[in-house]
DNA sequence: CAGTGGCCCTGAGCGC
DNA sequence: TGCGCTCAGGGCCACT
């Protein structure tokens, strides 16, 4: 589900959230990571804008403040929010019964934010800074973000030199660009006509450039689709992507190339699928 | 030290 | 209808 186009859609979805002032807190079963903090130390913090840092969502929140004024003793912070494989987050005016697989709520002024992850390798974690304990652990050494004037074909280039995993997996690896997940990774190396798995350091400056290019193209034609809903995902206010239905490899294992008609076919690459056309992508 | 594989957890889908 | 097996979008971390 969530890859950064996911994220992006879901961060797009939360905009009614930001200056809401939290209510209440509850977490209930462990995720990934503990949060870190008491769910109680959250109330009367006042929520800004929510920023997206590869498939991370940071939840920025005030220092406790209460109809009175502000109260002694606490820092501002925020909350490191990661979907893992299954999570996804709603966004609802009221707080309804919590499911089973519901596994933070956060009451606010304008609304309840609630994460909902049955496989829970999904995480929310409280930091004081996005550089600071956990939470900066967890963003230190992301690559570069996609749609950033950082992501060049020079970067890519550097970045695959010297490296002899397949480019699939340098893509999907996130240290040289983020939040090309499983999907995406298989779409950007269909657009660009490279075989999944020619070694990394074998695709030379002028494929770089054409990856570059369809790595952002691919990622924003799905953020422009909503994402894509393969099994359950849904932004925050509760609707579905479609972007799925665009795609051209993933997930189409023997059904005709959209462009030249040869069977899609299937290969598993560190133990995740990769789709592609062997006729259409080559080494 | 780059690369590989295990593992966290649950649910859906499939074959028998 | 039911059981057991396999696989699924991510990514940290121990190990080679």
């Amino acid at each position: 589900m969530p890859e950064l186009p996911e994220v992006e859609v879901t961060r797009l979805s939360l905009a009614p959230i930001i200056g809401s002032r939290v209510l209440a807190a509850r977490v209930g079963k462990p995720l990934r990571w503990p949060m870190g903090c008491d769910p109680q130390a959250l109330c009367g913090r006042v929520v800004g804008a929510v920023s997206r840092r590869g498939k991370y969502l940071w939840l920025p929140l005030s220092a406790p403040e209460g109809p009175e004024g502000p109260e002694s003793g606490g820092v501002p912070g925020g909350l490191l929010i990661h979907l893992g494989m299954s999570g996804s987050l709603s966004f609802e005016a009221k707080l309804a019964q919590a499911g089973p697989h519901d596994h933070v709520d956060l009451v606010t002024t304008e609304g309840c934010l609630r994460l909902h992850d049955p496989r829970r390798f999904g995480a929310v974690v409280w930091g004081e800074a996005q550089d600071q304990g956990l939470v900066g652990r967890l963003l230190a050494g992301l690559g570069v973000e996609p749609f950033s004037d950082a992501w060049t074909p020079e970067h890519l280039r550097a970045g695959l030199v010297g490296r002899r995993v397949s480019i699939k997996q340098a893509l999907l690896a996130g240290d040289i660009v983020v939040g090309v997940g499983n999907i995406y990774a298989s779409e950007a190396l269909f657009r660009a006509g490279i075989h999944p798995a020619t070694p990394a350091d074998r695709v030379g400056p002028r494929r770089c450039a054409r990856l570059v290019a369809v790595v952002r193209e691919v990622l924003a034609e799905a953020v422009q689709a909503g994402g894509s809903s393969l099994k359950d995902f849904r932004n925050a206010q509760g609707q579905q992507g479609h972007f799925q239905l665009a795609t051209r490899v993933y997930d189409r294992e023997g059904q005709p190339c959209r462009t030249c008609g040869t069977p899609i076919r299937r290969l598993v690459q560190g133990q995740r699928s990769t789709f592609f056309c062997p006729r259409c992508q080559r080494r």
